[in-house]
DNA sequence: AAGTCGGGGCC
DNA sequence: GGCCCAGACTT
């Protein structure tokens, strides 16, 4: 008696929960935005997962507690300005996840509390489906699997998923949602996802995978197959060009500084900045720069060297003007502040022309 | 489906 | 110098 064997559905390829876990509660990350206590409240569930989103461990953690000490709560992110949060942000990157966040903390306000599955999470600013996920299964137990690199990278080697992202993370999160059909699993939604980050931020790495030390070895096609450092594959990026920009630092004998904030959306959007030529892709010369210049009177001048930054899509290179003047006045759309706290206000890119020799000669 | 959107650490 | 990071949003 013969059958069709049964399609390949997730179940018959993806290795069981059982050993992930055990392998999570020896091994886990002590994480300075993971309670030891169990519990998770949605606020600082949610304030990581936005964090994190592209933002690396490390460089949360800090950030992490800072933003916690000073908008302790909800209610107290929604009350707050937006400039305080795009202040509190700044050098964090991706400013519209500070923009969406105190948009969402008001809407969580108004709701009277986060709503309490995905679909619901779903809906609120700067909430996709990762972060939906992450936060039902981590905050409120729901049995869904939140699928990020890392989870796509794991599951990409455990099926040997030759295809490349990003055609293929449909597929890829639907294997991960495959997990769920395994009760160990539907348990402990929260620590299963947690599990799967920190097996592939710690074991399934990028470059040269730990397989030996894998709960899953043996589970694992791509490790079978010895191909699993190739995967994910990815498709090709486009390169980035070269763009540049002329900046200027005007100062007043009060020590106090001129800056500017720009348009609410796009490239930097709600962050100060020091005023400036728009970017192009041609150098700016002397004077056609200085034309651009937020005020005509003052010798500006040039200073020693050049401020690279590298943004997602495209580089860039800057020169700096510096002149003084008795008393900064702020026109429309420009404020003046003490140097000190306009550095610390200020996106990295523009620290980087701070950085510059302008106190010399 | 492709482009836009930061910054830092690692190889 | 390119790749990666607990991605979201727009067109």
């Amino acid at each position: 008696m013969t059958r069709a064997a049964p399609p390949p559905g997730p179940a018959a390829i993806l290795p069981e929960a059982a050993p992930l876990l055990d392998w999570y509660d020896r091994h886990r990350r002590v994480l300075p935005f993971r309670t030891s206590d169990g519990r998770a409240e949605p606020y600082r569930v949610w304030l990581s997962e936005i964090m994190l989103q592209q933002t690396t461990v490390a460089a949360v953690g800090p950030r992490f507690e800072r933003f916690l000490a000073r908008f302790p709560d909800i209610a107290a992110l929604a009350a707050a300005p937006e400039a305080a949060v795009m202040e509190e942000w700044a050098g964090l990157g991706y400013y519209a996840r500070a923009r969406n966040l105190h948009a969402c903390a008001r809407q969580v306000v108004a709701l009277g509390g986060f709503p309490r599955n995905a679909e619901g999470l779903r809906a609120l600013p700067g909430i996709g489906a990762y972060t939906a996920a992450a936060i039902a299964a981590i905050a409120f137990g729901e049995p869904v699997v939140p699928v990020d690199g890392n989870v796509e990278r794991v599951v990409a080697r455990l099926a040997a998923e030759e295809m490349p992202l990003p055609a293929i993370k449909p597929r890829l999160a639907a294997l991960a949602a495959g997990f769920m059909a395994d009760p160990a699993a539907r348990a402990r939604p929260g620590d299963f996802a947690q599990a799967l980050f920190d097996l592939g931020a710690t074991i399934c790495t990028p470059r040269s995978p730990a397989c030996a030390l894998c709960p899953w070895r043996g589970g694992c096609a791509a490790q079978r197959a010895g191909i699993q450092a190739m995967l994910p594959r990815k498709s090709p990026k486009r390169a980035r060009p070269l763009r540049h920009g002329a900046h200027f630092l005007l100062r007043d004998a009060a020590g106090l500084v001129l800056l500017r904030r720009r348009p609410p959306r796009g490239l930097l959007g709600g962050m100060l900045e020091l005023p400036g030529t728009p970017w192009r892709d041609t150098p700016w010369g002397t004077a056609e720069a200085l034309a651009l210049a937020p005020v005509q009177g003052p010798a500006w001048r040039p200073v020693l060297g050049l401020a690279r930054h590298g943004f997602t899509h495209f580089e860039l290179e800057m020169r700096l003007f510096t002149a003084t003047v008795p008393m900064v006045d702020p026109a429309e759309g420009l404020e003046a502040r003490p140097l000190a706290t306009a550095e610390a206000a200020l996106p990295t890119v523009m620290r980087k022309l701070l950085a510059l020799p302008w106190k010399d000669g």
